[in-house]
DNA sequence: TATTATAACTAATGATATTAGTTTTGAGGA
DNA sequence: TCCTCAAAACTAATATCATTAGTTATAATA
């Protein structure tokens, strides 16, 4: 995947309380994996340039040379999980189609939530429409759902409706499942796989002007 | 309500750069009506205990004679925050039942959504298991969307699964409402009532074991 | 009026992000 | 091989937070 591992699961120099060696050898891409794995291991909160810093091994004014500050980091790490994201959904519902691939893809999409979940969060931020990677990597996952529901002949309009839909519920059941929402022993990849079913058995809807629409 | 609303809209004494009057008169209901003026007008990110203090005309440290410091309040704004989203929900489905009841109260849900994003999101932290406040807050909710989905006979586990089904609908619909993140011009009223139709007319799926169950 | 609980204060500490300006490196050309 | 120099890392400094400790002053009440 082209990258340089070194930094990932080990103390940093400072953390060790050596001297540094001169030069760390960083780029955007290292700071972004172990923005990541700080993320997804001790929360999104500890996500600061002081703790990131720490973990590479410079002080955090070094960051600087490589993002634009936090903000620039907190917009590289959602580029980076939308990416992530991106490629899990795709290859599971790769070569599949109709009702098997939007399960194969929900399953997918909350795994990622659940296996990454301070990455997945940073790919929730509003993606600031300035950023033209960002807006891509947002689309590129559109397009993707949008495939999917080609077979289901829903017309222009219910299409649009229909992966608002579709969004809806795999972001909104990948938030709950996070937060630890579902408190009870219930699993929840049948609750998922149900609630697709239901959504997909109703798909119909979309293309349907119907009663309750003001 | 029970609420002097004295401080609110208004700059404090120190923001008009006078002195103090001795007093206050702080309580937990005014700070956290404050605080959620100013996650709904500047951002969630604004509601620091320095903000706060500023709106209210006082230091910050002062806060803390109220508030068990940045956590207590925000612990404090989502039981507020859940508070009202119940309100808003329950008067909704007032009277009706069946579709209409769910499809109001999907409404009213996404509406508060919409129109107090920074309390809403104050809503969604994991609700700390240990503040009884927060969990029977949380569960007052719940337990309006179980009694209305009573009506469609799903049995003990398809009800479970039914309203972990509807909750993510509403939740994923509405934050990606409140991010923006539906961007084109075709009315977000309409893909809501949509969703909803399609959920309700497959949500006896809730109650049959599928083939994608792992 | 005197007492007293407490609301608000000041002062201090320790994170954090960020900017400015300095040092040092190491890769590529002389 | 040695020099140059862009850039990577640094130190120092500032500003904003949250939080704690200890002080002052208010206003209710005895």
């Amino acid at each position: 995947m082209g990258f340089s591992g070194q930094f990932f699961g080990q103390k940093s120099h400072y953390e060790r309380g050596e001297r540094m060696s001169p030069r760390a050898g960083l780029d955007v891409d290292i700071l972004v994996r172990a923005a990541a794995e700080i993320a997804d291991e001790e929360g999104i909160e500890e996500v600061t340039l002081a703790r990131l810093a720490a973990k590479l091994g410079v002080r955090s004014p070094s960051l600087y040379n490589h993002i634009n500050g936090l903000q620039g980091l907190r917009t590289q790490l959602a580029i980076y999980g939308l990416g992530e994201l991106n490629t899990a959904i795709a290859s599971a519902a790769e070569g599949l189609s109709g009702d098997d691939a939007v399960q194969a893809m929900g399953r997918a999409y909350v795994e990622f939530a659940r296996s990454r979940p301070g990455l997945y969060k940073t790919t929730l931020s509003s993606p600031d429409p300035n950023n033209a990677e960002l807006v891509a990597a947002s689309e590129r996952i559109l397009s993707l759902i949008i495939n999917l529901l080609q077979v289901y002949n829903l017309g222009k309009e219910g299409e649009l409706h229909a992966v608002r839909g579709l969004r809806s519920i795999l972001h909104g059941f990948a938030s709950i499942v996070q937060e630890g929402g579902f408190g009870m022993p219930l699993d929840t990849n049948i609750s998922l796989s149900r609630l697709i079913a239901a959504f997909l058995t109703g798909i119909g809807q979309m293309n349907i002007p119907g009663k309750y629409e003001s």
